[in-house]
DNA sequence: CTGAAAGCGCTTACAG
DNA sequence: CTGAAAGCGCTTACAG
């Protein structure tokens, strides 16, 4: 790579200072009272040169580098590769550029992404932490670096976050199948400890319960984070081979990742949506669009989230708010009523 | 945030110089032949003290960020979002981080983001450069910056490059469409100049020259870069109308973001896959696989790209190879026949 | 075997 | 109105 051209240089091709020259090229010259006809000379050699200046050199004086950290679970899955788009665009509206890492929901992996971008002097984080990063997120906290949670928070952690209500919204997707007259209603949900999961399948047990029907455990099914085709597979078998007897007539899936792969289990079985199952999925990928029927499904506004993380990130980290006050967003979902339950 | 424990700290701390600090934890303790007792000493205190290298000084010094620039059209799209996490982890795989953009195909964001870039000093770019940010690639063949340009590449501009077969890939869904008994067959494409499209309408183009049908260029439809639900509309229902005198009976996309949106249209006008209408489509979403039926597509190879990129972009960022011999790699698609041609 | 010093490219008191 | 100097936190010749 060639180098490029420096303060300095552009300095002694005019045969004045640095010091003049980086105050006129950060917009500063009319404060510091350059004469006019100096601040035009720099201004337009700068341009010749095509200067750039190195944000190496200005973060290590400054100690700001402009960029902010997000660490999510994976940036192929949809849901967060269009929350990191929202991001992205929030923040380049104030210039501030992003570096990502996918974590896979590893805190050991998550704890290194961490440290890395610590390295890089990251100004702050946009954090949608594993379960088993909790010490990772205390010790942020301890050495008053700003971040937002984003998608799930810990309860015993003060933090920044965002999250969506997620209790009320499985509580009224569950009511909705059953206004429908649907009566042996399954989760299928991830085998985490996640707080966002555990409230899903909690607001599910809870519109079973008020509306007279009961929770059933045995309709619960929990897959693995890494789930394989044939785990889920075997999951919707199971429920649906029950069914026989006891028919499974309505699922409500906790995430759409595994409502994708559940869904074409049931298209291999032969089961019939919404005739035979009706479905509800939290997320909502364009792929739910374009199924037939249509998947009815539970949006997050990840516009919103995505310009409220970085709107409180930088708020945190240009000091405004104390680091004591946290903000604690969360969001309402909407319902997006398709063709899967009839 | 609080400060950093700094290498002066820690030598301070020691009573030894920075320079020593500096050595061993750099791993280069035996190589300066520092006794093993200090050796010893120094690690713990760094531990103790969880000392973290400030990058903004390494690379100030070094000249080297360990970061890699990826621009791509737009994270939220699966196609770009899936390259971009094998991007990421091949680039971990080395120590690289990578900070992304997305320019929406526009030259002057793209221009934008590159300048960003460079002034936060990425050691090399991964570039899915739109029409119009020629000049640009050409200078950063002026200023010799390393990159690779990927799923696109401009053929009068020298430059590493990784895209895959475009043409053939075409022209054998073509043929495949026609050994079907397909005859009238549509190509829906974006309206570009970009050579990987201009190569997929060519494929299909030949294909049906080759095998005596002939091409028909009211067929070929161009929708815009950002284009909307109606567009597409009026274009499906164009070509489908048509077909009640002269039937289209057959569709292939040059890209899986217009087909799945076809897709909602094709179901909103009634018209059945792949009895109406069969369908294939360049790219491999997960949401191909939950239609009924299954979608039949070209899918490229998105591990085999990321981890190509990096490896070319690490050659050329430590010079193993020279500016003037230019990688140019084409590989192959995979055709993944599916239900949606019969 | 270890340390003092220079310098990467900036910004910012301070001085005049 | 402008400049000389210090310093951000490192690494790396150089010296002994």
């Amino acid at each position: 790579m060639k180098k490029k051209t420096s303060l300095k240089e552009i300095a002694a091709h005019l045969g004045v200072s640095k010091t003049l020259v980086s105050m006129v090229l950060n917009g500063r010259g009319k404060e510091y009272r350059i004469k006019e006809d100096v601040i035009k000379k720099v201004e337009k050699a700068a341009r010749e040169l095509n200067y750039q200046p190195n944000k190496m050199a200005q973060s290590l004086r400054t100690g700001k580098t402009k960029t902010i950290g997000l660490i999510i679970a994976d940036i192929a899955n949809p849901f967060f590769a269009t929350l990191g788009r929202e991001i992205e665009n929030e923040a380049a509206k104030y210039g501030y550029s992003v570096m990502f890492c996918s974590s896979d929901e590893n805190p050991k992996k998550f704890k290194q992404q961490i440290e890395i971008m610590q390295r890089s002097m990251v100004d702050g984080f946009i954090l949608s932490a594993p379960i088993g990063s909790e010490e990772q997120i205390g010790a942020l906290n301890s050495a008053q670096v700003p971040y937002v949670l984003i998608d799930r928070y810990f309860p015993n952690i003060p933090s920044n976050y965002i999250v969506v209500d997620n209790f009320e919204s499985a509580y009224n997707a569950t009511k909705y199948l059953i206004q429908k007259g649907r009566k042996r209603i399954a989760n299928v949900t991830l085998n985490t400890k996640l707080k966002a999961m555990k409230d899903r399948t909690d607001g599910y047990k809870k519109s079973l319960v008020d509306l007279g029907i009961g929770a059933d455990g045995s309709l619960i099914k929990e897959v693995s984070f890494s789930h394989s085709n044939q785990e889920i597979f075997n999951v919707i078998r199971n429920l649906t081979e029950n069914s026989k007897t006891d028919p499974v007539d309505a699922i409500l899936f906790s995430s759409s990742k595994i409502a994708l792969m559940g869904i074409q289990c049931l298209l291999k079985l032969g089961i019939k949506v919404p005739e035979d199952v009706a479905i509800v999925t939290f997320d909502n990928p364009e792929a739910l669009q374009i199924c037939s029927p249509t998947i009815t499904a539970i949006a997050q506004p990840l516009e919103e989230m995505g310009k409220k993380s970085i709107n409180i990130l930088l708020n945190q980290i240009n000091n405004k708010e104390g680091y004591e006050s946290k903000c604690e967003v969360e969001l309402k979902t909407e319902f997006l009523i398709r063709n899967s339950c009839g």
